[in-house]
RNA sequence: GCGGGAGUAGCUCAAUUGGUAGAGCUUCAGCCUUCCAAGCUGAUUGUUGAGGGUUCGAUUCCCUUCUCCCGCUCCA
């Protein structure tokens, strides 16, 4: 465990000191969960956002992408759903110091109210036998009556008190009641805190003619209330897709572990758009090819498992996560879920707007189940550096610190360095790296003598450098020095551009793990 | 939000009972060097996380606050 705190705090100090990641604001002290991407983390973001959308989009005849705007209208978010299930009224037991959901609490109360109903209605049964008559009893047995009224009364008042936002009578209520906390039996409570998950703003100008709006905290919705527009423009049919990339934002209550949790964070994902009925078949499909599409990175299968849902989310009839074994163990990295016709459904509902595809084939229309990828570039991002990031002891008993990025992902692909900085070396240097610079990013490196260049390299994951030497300026030939192996071959200048434009080219990458 | 730990140079860390901050690595300039960080010369960097208090004087003691890490909690 020590060691795994000590390999992420490596990871995190790493990510800063090599230009990949920092605290944002930070000279304000930085703002708690958000991160900046440097100089090199943007490129390998940029990367990887790249990788994903080669595989999704570019190379699925049936797939396109949109850009969302983050700002929608607020309705979207009654219709998601995510206004009632993302505010939640909270409230903390002082005692046991645990939390729990204000109206949760109160809903168990009146379900031990219900439990006492099941009683009577035994010892009635006990009592009467053969004729009693069940659905009489409740309706008249005063015991039975009371319960009920009192349990109809408490779940009107808490309805009521929700919404007003009236949270202090929700306490008042818990009070009244009595209600202990089941861990402690301590009645000895906070107040309650409404903890609403979404970010809000104001869109318009002055206070009178604004509107509420919702930072947006999924992306998907920018694709079903989309749906219609692309498939008629695009002239899609089902089975088809769209996806997108972009920013989401949630009020975490508890935002941590560097960039795995962050309250503003960026999603690749994908809606799945098919008939119905068919959805469980293309959510096995996707669950297959997203899990293919990380292994082409080469990271190890070990690393990688499934971890179906038992508990579904309110929209999802199947659910999966690929999770990842990061420096603080197996963690969710991406989802993918049958959404089922959830989504187009309750938009069809709030905008009064029919969202339904007519099949050609079938001869009839219907709402489609969507199956959906969605994958955290940030937490993508993550998994990825902290596996590259290795300590290798070599040889001669000296340490090296090594980012092993994949060479398709790494920010940049090659460092030109010339072996010393005289003998007209560092001219012909520069004229390889003017050359390569069209075609993929290469860095240029005098300082130091070249090993501790080398050195410099390694730990920010340039996977090539190339050296110039003396027997450059009598053959044209440089040495190539593979970051992973720190094996060097000689090869001609001119050969140099194709030789690394193979090791990275996304192709070669995506084909690895190909079915 | 609760509990525990921690904030000193880009990174890792020092500073003896409170006496106005140092080292290594890094970085930069130069020298020397024909291939894997540790040769030589020189240089930059800090309101010691922030604010306040006690004191002649605070990195050190007290209070407040912010941030990070771990656990709990939460998590579509």
């Amino acid at each position: 465990m020590a060691n795994q705190e000590d390999q992420f705090k490596k990871v995190i100090s790493h990510a800063k000191e090599y230009g990949y990641v920092f605290p944002s604001s930070e000279i304000y002290d930085g703002l708690s969960a958000v991160y900046d991407y440097a100089q090199n983390g943007v490129e390998l973001k940029r990367n990887i956002r790249e990788y994903w959308w080669k595989a999704m989009v570019q190379m699925h005849e049936n797939i396109v992408g949109i850009d969302a705007a983050i700002f929608m209208h607020p309705t979207t978010w009654k219709a998601s759903g995510h206004v009632d299930a993302f505010n939640d009224p909270l409230i903390d037991n002082k005692d046991s110091k645990k939390r729990y959901r204000a109206d949760v609490l109160i809903e168990d109360y009146v379900g031990k109210l219900d439990a006492k109903i099941d009683k009577e209605v035994k010892k009635a049964a006990k009592r009467f036998g053969d004729a009693f008559d069940k659905a009489q009893f409740l309706e008249t047995n005063p015991r039975v009556l009371g319960y009920k009224e009192k349990g109809a009364a408490i779940l009107k008042r808490m309805g009521q008190s929700l919404e007003k936002e009236d949270l202090a009578d929700v306490k008042a209520l818990i009070e009244e009641l009595e209600i202990a906390c089941p861990l402690s039996g301590s009645k000895n409570w906070t107040d309650v805190k409404q903890f609403n998950l979404m970010f809000g703003t104001r869109l318009g100008a002055t206070a009178e003619s604004s509107m509420e709006l919702y930072l947006r905290p999924e992306t998907a919705q920018g694709i079903f209330v989309n749906f219609l527009n692309v498939q008629k423009t695009g002239r899609m049919k089902i089975p088809f897709g769209i996806a997108q990339t972009g920013k989401a934002f949630r009020n975490e209550i508890v935002a941590r572990q560097f960039i795995f949790r962050m309250r503003e964070f960026e999603q690749m994902e994908m809606q799945f758009f098919v008939r119905p009925g068919t959805q469980k078949a293309w959510y096995e499909q996707w669950k297959k090819t997203r899990l293919q599409w990380h292994l082409s990175l080469g990271m190890g299968a070990e690393n990688y498992r499934f971890h179906d849902h038992e508990k579904l989310a309110h929209y999802a009839d199947a659910a999966a996560d690929i999770e990842f074994k990061f420096p603080f163990g197996f963690k969710e990295l991406e989802g993918i879920h049958s959404r089922t016709d959830f989504d187009l459904s309750s938009h069809e509902k709030y905008a009064s707007k029919k969202l339904q595809y007519f099949d050609p084939e079938l001869n009839e229309r219907y709402v489609p189940y969507v199956v959906e990828t969605s994958i955290g570039l940030d937490r993508m991002f993550l998994a990825i550096f902290s596996h590259s990031l290795k300590e290798e002891t070599l040889e001669n008993g000296s340490t090296r610190t090594v980012l092993q990025l994949p060479a398709v992902l790494a920010p940049t692909k090659a460092a030109v360095l010339p072996l010393v900085k005289k003998d007209g070396l560092p001219e012909i240097a520069r004229s390889i790296v003017a050359d390569l610079t069209w075609d993929f990013a290469v860095t240029y490196d005098e300082k130091d003598a070249v090993g501790r260049r080398y050195r410099r390299q390694d730990a920010v994951g340039t996977p090539f450098c190339i050296t110039v030497d003396h027997d450059t300026l009598n053959d044209d030939s440089v040495t190539l020095r593979h970051r992973d192996t720190m094996v060097q071959t000689r090869v001609k200048i001119a050969a140099l551009k194709d030789l690394i434009k193979e090791e990275i080219s996304m192709k070669n990458w995506l084909q690895k793990c190909a079915q």
